[in-house]
DNA sequence: AATGAATGAGGCTTCATTCAT
DNA sequence: GATGAATGAAGCCTCATTCAT
């Protein structure tokens, strides 16, 4: 009864699948980021599927047309995001060669698009904290480039894993300051700055990797879309 | 006449601990310390009343007596681990005048006791994660000593706030990957290090700084106490 | 361990019981006048015993001292209202031979009392909705009035039980309506007329004595101390 | 999309009762319908939603679908039942010109369905008491009734609102006494002379009009629908 | 597939009652 | 007796899931 249609990923799939039904792939996705978007307001443990059918314009049964149990949405809305955050990372940094220089870009670029999409950014810091697969997945990206440093003699560290947590929580960090209230301008130059410094990097050549300009960034796309009925909310969230 | 006789836990309770009249009033310590056991393996969001009361061997009106509602009890229990939070930290750094040795102190300490008691620390990663105002604490604790080592020519920084996420975020995080299961032994020297050469210190010196010995460490307490009855237990949060 | 002294009534237990311990059953007397205030606001379903006990300024476990239950407590002001019924009518028509003016006696009085101490008439109210022992009570004092008038040959009605309905709901509606908000000044002297016009006394004579000068009114006593202690109500935790 | 698809029952269901595609909606019929039944038993505060939903023979949470509160589950019942009054009330003395016989009929209609149906006219009498809207209700059809009759020079009263408080809860507590035990076969036609004897009206024209025959009565409905499961029941209200 | 009503387990909360001090 | 914390049954309400159309 469920079908499952492999398409999840950033919206590529342009030519794949006879093009005659996409509309049932369509919902999938239209679940899915009507997934990340309560996650952004409200949390990942926090979503409720009538919620979710409400806000993918769908009746609640249909949500049980793609997904047999409410684990199974959290499970497919993890791994799109992932599929996001790998694509969206390796896009930008991928004709970089130089290990200091694609952590950075890496950091900086993503602390540039929660700038431009909190709603994105909050969806990625939740699940981030919500589910060591994320963690998981972020770590072996950064890892590559951290290697990549070391082996070019860019990079001083002790401990891998220490770095690896060290680069991974303060972007986190950085952007969840932010979407706190606390956004310094060009915060993700400054963070760069110190990370790169912390790795060993010498004052001045780290304040040259850090300021470099960035490559053109993506066109951020599948979030943002806003709900379109009821009264303001007020269900969820509590503190933070 | 009803409420919150003893209040909050950390105090010295000075001369003898049972002084009989009072004994009821501390039922509401034995529920804000059951909840941080919950907290810690099962998350913020996720704790229940019920399971609140069996945790702390009461029945569950009795909760009732103490908090007004679920939302009270997620309150509480985040200002009582601030406190805590506060208190732990300034014991132990409370004699030191240099600004990047607090720093460092207050960082390793923090992991040290994250190691002894996984618990507790499960609980203060997920309340930080949770609720913005035991950020805001931690931030505001952090912030004296940044202001004191930059005011000593000790530490050079482009944006406190990044600075502050910086140390406080990747805390938090080398204890989130230590609970994860990426445990290395000298994490807590490896990390301080790291941030004090990302904070402007010179190698040596930050090296020199991060491996001196600490203080003597403070008497945990208040948690890791054992449930009693129940099942094998495993209701809750997938992932994390 | 209840202990029951019998001293309701409506005060008139002066000289009665040793005096030296009257402070127990003042307290009996506290509740039983507490409850009626609470019947008055929220209606007799809906008296709380904690509710009670606050009102009466006293602790949850004392009023157990007193009614083994909370349906004792409710049958305890239901015979308290009840005597206060007979007294004060009783008290005003006493002296009255003529039934058809006891029962316009009996009616005015009553509506005039509520008028003065809405509080009492609210309860009274509630208590006659609710019980039908007190509308039993009621029926008796006017079937009595009723008798006497037909004996006499001032009235004349084909069923005493509906006459009986008739007199009786109209007063209890009557009062009703000013609760509501609908008070007419003269209501009393107004309604007195058309039940005795109704009991087929002729026009003018139905005005004449529905115009009498009433007797002098009782003391109302007993209802309508307010609540002391409190702020609005908080019951629960203040946390810090 | 959710709630009130049908609304308000008395409506008479153009051509088939069972059209297919609304019979869901239907539920909220049953609910109201045996919320009546339950405010007959046990009173309007008495009713509770667990009951309801047995009574109405769906599962506990369907109720929901239809109200979102246990109090708007009240409110509605009471502006149904209003509706049902109105209803009847105006079909049966909608031909009827003279104001003093339309106060009849009405009255003594009301009777009549009330011995024919005690459910019915307990539920009824419990929501002219529980609530004030009602009361209003009954009062502004009345009302027009007493005017009418006062222009014609057949009613004459020193007070509306008196009038109205007189009509109004005599009837009910006629139907009251009714089901208290005490049924006087007659009582529709002993009351309605009384009352438009108290109104003003001459002996033998009031019981010359309280006399006719009345019109064809009204089919009953949609109560008396007996429980199906369950133990004996009587939980609930205790005296009256 | 889509819909939306129905379901019912399970959580939150209240409140009459008990009990130790 | 008086107190007030503790108790737990019972009611309200939510929400993931099922099912008939």
């Amino acid at each position: 009864m469920t079908q499952h249609s492999q398409s999840h990923s950033t919206e590529t799939d342009g030519p794949v699948l006879t093009r005659g039904h996409k509309k049932k792939a369509r919902t999938r996705q239209a679940l899915v980021e009507a997934a990340l978007r309560i996650y952004a307001q409200k949390g990942v443990g926090e979503l409720q599927l009538n919620e979710l059918a409400e806000e993918a314009q769908v009746s609640n049964g249909t949500v049980y047309n793609y997904f047999r149990t409410r684990e199974e949405v959290l499970e497919a809305v993890g791994v799109e995001l992932a599929n996001q955050l790998s694509q969206r990372v390796s896009a930008v940094s991928i004709e970089i060669e130089d290990g200091a220089r694609r952590l950075t870009v890496g950091v900086r670029m993503f602390i540039h698009q929660a700038r431009q999409d909190p709603q994105w950014a909050s969806a990625v810091v939740r699940v981030f904290q919500y589910d060591r697969n994320i963690r998981s997945l972020v770590a072996s990206n950064l890892r590559n480039d951290l290697r990549l440093g070391l082996q070019q003699g860019l990079l001083h560290y002790g401990s891998e894993d220490v770095a690896l947590g060290l680069v991974a929580f303060s972007t986190m960090g950085t952007i969840t300051a932010m979407l706190d209230g606390y956004d310094s301008p060009d915060g993700d130059q400054v963070l760069a700055e110190m990370l790169l410094m912390g790795l060993g990097v010498p004052a001045a050549k780290a304040r040259r990797i850090a300021t470099l300009p960035l490559p053109t960034p993506q066109p951020a796309a599948a979030l943002a879309e806003p709900r379109k009925r009821g009264r303001p909310r007020q269900t969820g969230t509590p503190t933070s």
